[in-house]
DNA sequence: CTGATGAGCCGAACCGGTTAAGTAACGATG
DNA sequence: CATCGTTACTTAACCGGTTCGGCTCATCAG
């Protein structure tokens, strides 16, 4: 049997107190209209009754929910391959525990369902503002959430966002990072493993792509894939089927690094002497592969934190500003060498 | 400017339809009350006017959330590394959203903040039921949920969950199958490398493992981790640092069987010539390896769906049984082999 | 001494639903 | 025809907070 048959209200506090709720409403929330004496006397008084504001009631009259929503649009098995969103759902939390936010999390098959979800949440009030994840180009969402009023971070490059508040990581210049590395140890030909090219993220990487490769003149391709293991793999045995074969190929995560590059040891070739290999999102796989993988790293745990506070903080009135998180840093492992020959 | 300054609630479609919020309550909620014609023409206004109830509202007064709590007592860190937890999660996401079931998710540090979470959801009447995950020996959890009246699944095996309702995976007859599947490849002396020992899971099966090794007349020895590719590479160490050395290791995940085995080849040993390897847990990593690495697999998904299911039914009032969800299934790989001599 | 000012608190409306209790209309029953 | 039981609603209380208008009383300038 339960031992909260009686559960503390504020005007249970009220009553103990000898004051009106409307008092302890005011002392509980340090507002003016009561004196100090009474309002040291409420919060001891609430204290010792171990008082918890009731979400729903506050949430009622108050109009504001208290939690954050966050949709993810891609299947639950994409989910489990992919590190990167346990850990930036595991920051955006860790922000919103500490000043007891909720995290409203809903994972659905598209970006249909991912609108339909947002306009639910809006007529139910359900959360005071919503991060806007897998941003892609031209996203039907921007003009949703505006007509919806909703308020929204979005997680991507400024020139996808529309003038939105985003917070971004410099793709471009990781890429630059990234192929400026692989030209300078000799290698003339390189591919680049992608994910989904209607993704924003995708669609920056692979402009900053071209553009490095025309710079480096490197002789360049891209392979799209859908973020899968399987399609990396697939993507791999392609590109190590063109003439001249590349010889350095550019993942866009680090689960396609891990399958390309058994398939390029499956082929009797050995990285990095005669394949590179560079990752993204630099997960623990990059370090117990052998060899271990050179990738551009990047903190989502943080990501996920500082987007969150960036959303917290527009919703208290400041004007949002597009945020550059961070650059993701090149990390150099063993699978990057000179070219063969 | 947003479009909904006019909110529509119940007292409008009453007013619409000249009958009493009350009425329309009855209508919308399907119960007896009212008329056929009064529920279709109320239903009909609803859906003209795209009404959506407050949930604030209905929580309040019905004393329901229609929110499930999960609490992961891990660091961000862990749950990055770990696949496991966000097919999980998803699969728990699949079944809510079918029923417009919210889920709360919170990332604790540890069992104590946990416990903290659960008293505060309870006196914020914050969820209607709690799953629990990565169930330990006695654990503290059990008693504080009882206590606080709090509906509850754990996620674990009956002799751990001191008859709370549960659903689990045959864990023991997984570890069989595998032991089975080692000895008859002639295998005689093997090593477990496993997860936290406080962790029932791992108890369970270290229980398995024992009985099974003496079973089988193999030579047997448990290296406890912390589940993390850091500590799954030490262990793989210190296991092959043994006389005799073991011919075969059996992983508690597949991150630490993906670090063994880089750990195993590392030392000029080969996979599965020299030694088997068998994971647990079969992510997407174990197809990607070289070899593929043999593994009990189970669907982490549908654990996490059929969980939810049980919660959800739980919570209507059916007295909910300990329930098998499935026995991990073994899936042999190229990381098996008879061993050497 | 009087009237204005404002701090401190009370009472009540309100948020948007749910639900117990009450009521009017109506058909069935004795 | 009086009585009873249903059906189909209405009314109003209630959930637990927030918030606003108004009341009381002390303070202080005129």
């Amino acid at each position: 049997m339960p031992d909260d048959v009686h559960r503390v209200t504020i005007k249970e506090i009220a009553r103990r107190c000898g004051v009106s709720p409307g008092a302890v409403s005011y002392a509980l929330n340090n507002r003016p209209g009561v004196s100090e004496a009474t309002r040291a006397r409420v919060l001891q008084v609430a204290a010792e009754l171990e008082w918890v504001p009731n979400r729903a009631a506050r949430q009622l009259s108050a109009a504001r929910s208290e939690t954050l929503g966050l949709v993810l649009a891609r299947s639950a098995q994409t989910l489990v391959e992919e590190p990167y969103f346990m850990g930036f759902v595991g920051g955006v939390e860790s922000v919103l525990s500490e000043c007891s936010y909720a995290l409203a999390l809903q994972v659905v098959a598209d970006l249909d369902e991912e609108l339909l979800t947002y306009r639910k949440w809006a007529a139910e009030r359900r959360v005071d503002g919503v991060i806007v994840v897998d941003l892609r180009v031209g996203d039907p969402r921007i003009a949703v959430l505006r007509k919806l009023g909703m308020p929204a971070v979005l997680v991507g490059d400024p020139t996808l966002a529309d003038g939105m508040p985003c917070v971004w990581t410099d793709a471009t210049a990781a890429m630059n990072a990234a192929l400026e590395h692989v030209a300078s140890l000799g290698h003339r030909t390189v591919a680049r493993v992608a994910g989904r090219p209607d993704f924003g993220d995708v669609w920056i990487r692979d402009r900053a792509f071209d553009l490095a490769t025309h710079r480096l003149q490197l002789a360049a391709r891209i392979h799209h894939t859908d973020y899968s293991a399987h399609e990396g793999a697939a993507a791999t045995r392609a590109a190590l089927a063109e003439h001249p074969r590349p010889t350095a190929i550019v993942y866009d995560n680090d689960l396609m690094a891990v399958a390309g590059l058994a398939v390029i040891q499956g082929q009797n070739l050995r990285v990095p002497e005669d394949v590179t290999v560079v990752a993204w999102d630099d997960s623990p796989l990059c370090s117990i592969t052998r060899p271990t993988l050179t990738a551009l790293s990047h903190n989502t745990v943080g990501y996920g934190a500082e987007v969150t506070r960036h959303l917290l903080n527009a919703l208290t009135g400041a004007p949002p500003q597009p945020h550059l998180y961070s650059t993701p840093l090149l990390i150099i492992r063993e699978s990057s060498a000179t070219p063969p020959g």
